[in-house]
DNA sequence: ACCCTCTATGTCAACGCTGACATATCTTGC
DNA sequence: GCAAGATATGTCAGCGTTGACATAGAGGGT
């Protein structure tokens, strides 16, 4: 398969110029002002807009930046305007958890809207790895901070809090640090989910997730105790399977669910990995037990899978428009912000409990 | 030291220093330096680390730096050293694509390691913003882009590449422009996966997938003709379903398919959107019909969907590290980079042909 | 004609930092 | 005892930009 046939071949060569020439530095303002004519004040009026500059030299100074190809170096900009620039820091965990991302789509596009750019970077998960990554941002002097929080404590950010920069919280709320938090409805969303498959009459519930201990974990575990506890039933803890280790314990918990004497009618997983484990160990048997999951997927609806979703774009935004709230007034007590969630009925959760 | 008696009072002295303002900003390295005793250069070596400075004094001035929370400011930093900042930017498509988000992830994690910090921007998949949103970044002084192209035309970047702005196109190649370009193995994938059906007895194999006309679905096309052809099959076309419509074409395409006096035993699905659109056109037939669908996706195992495969991540890694070649050294040709995709066999693309 | 305001442009310093260069002390070698 | 290096610190200018302030002509009102 080495050689692609004919078909649309030579899809690179055709140099436009020589392999590169480099280093013809920038233009600058005053490299502009030279050519035009004029000084370089009169050049950064132009280019920021909101002074009195005569049509004919405004003219003039765009046409030699245009030949300069001059672009206004935000960076010295933003160093003249109290060495702040026009940035956000996001920090993130896991890289490879579309949740994230999903969050910084939110926000990327509310924040393009007010001109603002977003930086990027992950802890990896790696609690310690936090506060470094932390302060490589705002060596970057972004005006906020957008974290989600896995280090144990964020007490470490109480000075920048009190320089100014806000910190905003997504997922997980900060521990020891006053910050605004955006976080998802995690227990009465899985209140509700549980409810659900109560009035269908189920009553032997299970919940799997793992690893427990999180936060949102912690919060969906209580969730689905307060509706067993409404429903009456009164052996919760029998169903719950949370575990901390890796490997694919969410599949052997479910496994180790169905195999009970008395096994459940019914499971809520607590999370996306877990919704897999639980997928994977019913098999066949899909269409005997209910199934619903925290976190929506792609090809869920295809597959008939219900699941309590969010809008995960929402979280994003939400946490970028308390930002630029917080830049515009940074007094006032933190913000505790709930994200909506709703189950979304596609089947695997409407089946009815078998004995 | 002039000026500044001690730190109050000194009302009377007229035009020499004006009321010095109050408002508790951010320490810069002369305040460091004021209050360790020595000069803003010994405080700007210790933080720079290359350079002698006596331990005794290093810790005066770590003390001191503590105590005012002093931070580095990387802006003003950049701006000393040819007014470049250490950021790269990344312009992504539409937000709401993970794929995009992956090849970010893959990106920032190589980046980090050498101390580069990624800038985010995304088109929202609307060609005429492309520009605008490149100028951003370039005007934050981003050492170097990665795009993945959505425009017609990447010309208008032809400047920047000749004053040194390296530029990496992902996904798709740049039209009209000397860039790197990393892709998939789109074409020899398909061809792949099809081969695969053909060896175990299919003739009639569907291919579906819209939009048509990107890059990336016109060479799986091409790969899936080319398998044909070596196959001996002439009418391929037939079974050929691209269309560009919005609304949900691509399950209508594959009921037409299934339609058809002398249906195909085997459907191949151009892209995610396109396998779902099979998937809820197999319904309970899907035991019936061969399906292999181009990109992964989440419990596609737990379903037993053949897909053909790649690895989004090193796509993003890739770009990194290409993208780190070229800062190294700016000079010769444009790289072509395919990152290979694989066909995982779960069940779906298994199944011989029934008639 | 005079003053006043509006428009249009220029001069200069400074944002925070570091490279280039200068200076001063301390070793080491012969 | 002294040149030659190693070590330790300081001075100054300037990266590209813009705020503060200065200047100067054009128009308007009286």
């Amino acid at each position: 398969m080495a050689g692609e046939p004919d078909g649309d071949g030579g899809l690179e060569s055709v140099a436009l110029t020589p392999p590169t020439r480099v280093t013809r530095s920038r233009a600058t303002l005053a490299d502009v002002a030279r050519l035009a004519g004029v000084s370089a004040k009169t050049v950064s009026r132009v280019f920021s807009g909101n002074a009195y500059v005569a049509d004919q030299t405004r003219d003039r100074v765009m046409a030699a930046a245009n030949r300069l190809r001059f672009r206004p170096n935000d960076l010295a900009r933003s160093l003249r305007h109290g060495g702040v620039a026009n940035t956000v820091g996001f920090v993130m965990g896991d890289i490879t958890n579309q949740f994230y991302f999903q969050v910084a789509a939110g926000m990327e596009r509310e924040l393009a809207k007010h001109g603002i750019t977003m930086i990027l970077a992950a802890t990896e998960d790696d609690p310690g790895s936090e506060e470094r990554v932390v302060e490589t941002l705002l060596n970057q002097r972004v005006r906020a901070l957008v974290i989600v929080p896995i280090a144990a404590d964020q007490s470490y950010l109480e000075g920048e809090r009190q320089l100014g920069t806000p910190v905003i919280c997504v997922d997980r709320p900060a521990r020891n640090l006053v910050a605004d938090a955006i976080v998802l409805r995690n227990r009465s969303g899985t209140a509700d989910a549980v409810r659900a498959l109560v009035t269908n009459g189920h009553r032997r519930i299970g919940f799997i997730c793992s690893p427990g201990g999180l936060y949102t974990h912690e919060q969906r575990l209580a969730g689905y105790r307060d509706a067993l506890r409404e429903a009456g039933v009164t052996d919760s803890r029998r169903w719950e399977r949370l575990k901390d280790v890796d490997g694919r314990p969410d599949e052997e918990s479910a496994r180790e669910l169905m195999a009970l004497p008395d096994p459940p009618t019914a499971i809520v997983a607590g999370n996306n990995h877990a919704s897999a484990g639980v997928i994977r160990a019913l098999g066949e048997r899909r269409s005997e037990i209910a199934f619903i999951g925290f976190d929506d997927f792609e090809l869920a609806d295809a597959l008939g899978i219900s699941v309590i979703a969010y809008d995960t774009l929402e979280m994003g935004r939400r946490a970028a428009l308390r930002l630029l709230e917080r830049l515009d007034d940074p007094t006032g007590p933190p913000q505790h912000i709930e994200v909506d969630t709703h189950v979304i009925a596609r089947g695997s959760g409407e089946i009815p409990p078998a004995s």
